[in-house]
DNA sequence: TGTACATCAGTGAACGCGCGTTCACTGATGTAC
DNA sequence: TGTACATCAGTGAACGCGCGTTCACTGATGTAC
């Protein structure tokens, strides 16, 4: 039978996700253990049958959130052209509903300085959480032919990193999601991405 | 005399001054007003002749981040040769010795995430303090003859605050001096930049 | 299949702690005459 | 210049609150015979 582990399998994960979820978006301390407990549909008693502490969760939450990072890696950059592959994930990754949406997107833009504030196995994924992100980039950009793509893909994930973030940040109605576009436009162009765009 | 307002006065810039510095350094959320007092001489409960809340507190500190960048600017981005002056800018920006001191650098690549969770007069402060930042490169991209200044200066903002960001969450020793490396090139390079090097 | 006992995910109350905020008080400074 | 009173930046203790963590307990599930 083993019910009551597969329970206790669920409940895990639920913390995890619900975790991954509201970090991304009130940032690493901004979720109490009582509050994410109860989303979850427990009492918060019940978070050490599962973590040895707030910490070991964050690391875990961390491990998650580029889970899901890496499956648009997959859907993207992975297979198929990779030119088109690298044009749609560029517009993916600084969509409005990514902006509007940051507890399930990519933790680079939301977290990054709470990141180089960690230490130990929490900073050491998120570190590493952004290398698998390079790495694909600098995979595809090769593909295409380009010159020294591993400094490119830096440079372009540097760019898009940042304008997901500066565009979270903007007041104005609009204004975010025109600096988006903006940054859409600007990081295929000089990837010659731009002809892509008229098909 | 005035003497009771003149103490008022430097203690209430000391206050401004070391949250500016160490909410830079640990996220606005990162000090407490009980050791950030002391850091500056005082008592905690004193804080209250100086600002009616926190929250106050931290608007203020965020003005103050701001005022340093702008002197940067200032320095670089007003007077001279505007190719010369973003070319000494960027190496600026992305230098190491601001990787490792962001408690006195520019509060984009530390704070920004945090600032689009802000409301009010900080986000306010926060907001328009990037579009400063963005004004002056923008003005300098137009002075150097370059197309489209506008968008090519928010494509240069996101890209040097992006890598800032993530060349402080490197662990391995030396990764993030590396990387900040990359960035000054692509970006020079992309300006047209990378020949004033050589001379 | 039925009974007796063991396990352990989850409960819910309590713990100490640091937080932002309040407040009665102090004593140096400032004002009035 | 000297005296009496007012001001108020700063003190230091106390407040309630939410936090992460601990713990005695429960009762459904699992195991042994």
């Amino acid at each position: 039978m083993a019910k009551r582990a597969a329970r206790k399998e669920r409940t895990h994960a639920l913390i995890i996700e619900e975790a991954a979820r509201s970090m991304r978006l009130h940032g690493t301390r901004g979720v109490g253990l009582s509050v994410l407990m109860k989303r979850v549909g427990r009492t918060h008693g019940g978070f050490y049958a599962h973590f040895a502490s707030r910490d070991e969760l964050v690391a875990a939450a961390i491990e998650r959130m580029f889970e899901a990072t890496t499956k648009l890696i997959d859907r993207y950059l992975v297979t198929g052209d990779p030119a088109r592959g690298l044009f749609d994930f560029i517009d993916h990754y600084l969509s409005d509903a990514v902006r509007r949406h940051p507890e399930r997107s990519c933790p680079i833009p939301s977290l990054s300085p709470e990141a180089s504030r960690m230490t130990g196995l929490a900073r050491e994924r998120f570190s590493a959480g952004i290398d698998i992100v390079h790495t694909a980039i600098a995979k595809s950009l090769r593909a295409m032919g380009l010159d020294d793509p591993e400094s490119l893909a830096q440079s372009v994930l540097f760019e898009m990193a940042g304008a997901m973030t500066l565009a979270r940040v903007a007041v104005e109605e609009g204004r975010g999601a025109e600096l988006l576009r903006v940054a859409r436009d600007q990081v295929k162009q000089r990837l010659g991405l731009d002809a892509l765009g008229q098909e």
